[in-house]
DNA sequence: CACGTGACCTAAG
DNA sequence: CCTTAGGCCACGT
């Protein structure tokens, strides 16, 4: 029996905007959820990744919340997982939070609109 | 169909 | 700076 492809368009469109981060660049749950035209519904965008694990070309370390803090690193397997990652791009994780995170931040619309 | 859950965000005190 | 409360909507049961 063959799957009928679900309702998976909403988490197509938060991992296509995750893979777009570039290297050494993060961004928040709220600004992708705003760039998809849901800027209420930002735990959707934690949602969809908490799916996103299937699809190992989702960097999910990229995406952290408001703060800069890495909220999502107890779901990488390891909980120092997430800052290592990071680090191996450059970014410097301090306290689970992300140094100079307004600098790194990546904002999609302003980016790529 | 109703309810609980969640890697969030904002506003108010 | 802190805490509390509310809203948001997809998904599993």
């Amino acid at each position: 029996m063959l799957d009928l492809p679900k309702y998976k368009n909403f988490f197509d469109d938060v991992y296509a905007v995750v893979r777009l981060i570039p290297k050494g660049r993060v961004t928040s749950y709220g600004a992708i959820a705003e760039y998809l035209g849901m800027k209420s519904s930002a735990r959707m965008v934690g949602w969809a990744m908490n799916a996103a694990h299937t699809d190992p070309s989702v960097p999910a370390h990229r995406v952290v919340n408001r703060s800069g803090i890495l909220t999502g690193k107890h779901h990488f397997g390891s909980p120092t997982r997430m800052q290592e990652l990071l680090q191996a791009e450059g970014i410097t994780v301090e306290n689970d939070q992300v140094k100079d995170f307004e600098k790194l931040f990546w904002h999609p619309l302003q980016e790529l609109g």
